[in-house]
DNA sequence: GCCAACGTTGGC
DNA sequence: GCCAACGTTGGC
């Protein structure tokens, strides 16, 4: 018994790895998330959920694609890796701290669905929101199915 | 358990 | 490059 197909939004700064990055490599382990909040959306992930692929820290900050969840949660090795950005001293092999998902390409969206754009919508997104939400720096999030209609019905 | 200091995120 | 907002750390 599985249950029903749900949405996430997952931010990447393009700079360090973009859709065209994922587009290539097909799939990609999702490293280097170390925020809680983010990391335990992560461990309720399951494979063939739907991704938003957003671009932050860019000049167009925005939904430039579309991806999906292609591993269970399984332990983030960068955790581990002492020449890491990622390494964690804290963390074991035994008591990980960090989990990941693989995320695999499936397409590009025609056009970016800027930020500014989503701003717009606001309010039929809902409060609830994170990535509108003020303040919130949240990188991986999830999305209601509403909200993933509307975010791509904008494409 | 409080909270100041610090580091990071990410839009602008 | 700036800086507001946030999360984490560590002294007490």
């Amino acid at each position: 018994m599985t249950a029903r197909r749900r949405y996430w939004l997952m931010k990447s700064e393009p700079d360090a790895f973009s859709i065209d990055d994922l587009q290539r490599v097909g799939t990609e382990p999702w490293t280097g998330v170390r925020n809680y909040q983010a990391r335990n959306f992560m461990r309720s992930m399951q494979v063939g959920d739907g991704v938003l692929f957003y671009h932050s820290n860019c000049d167009v900050p925005g939904i430039v694609g579309i991806a999906k969840v292609a591993s269970t949660p399984y332990p983030d090795p960068t955790q581990f890796d002492r020449k890491s950005d990622y390494y964690d001293p804290k963390a074991t092999q035994e008591q990980p701290r960090w989990d990941l998902v693989d995320v695999s390409f499936e397409r590009k969206l025609a056009r970016t669905i800027a930020l500014e754009e989503i701003r717009r919508h606001a309010d039929e997104l809902g409060e609830g929101f994170a990535l509108t939400q003020r303040g919130s720096r949240l990188s991986v999030l999830p999305v209601t199915a509403a909200q993933w209609k509307l975010l791509l019905s904008l494409e």
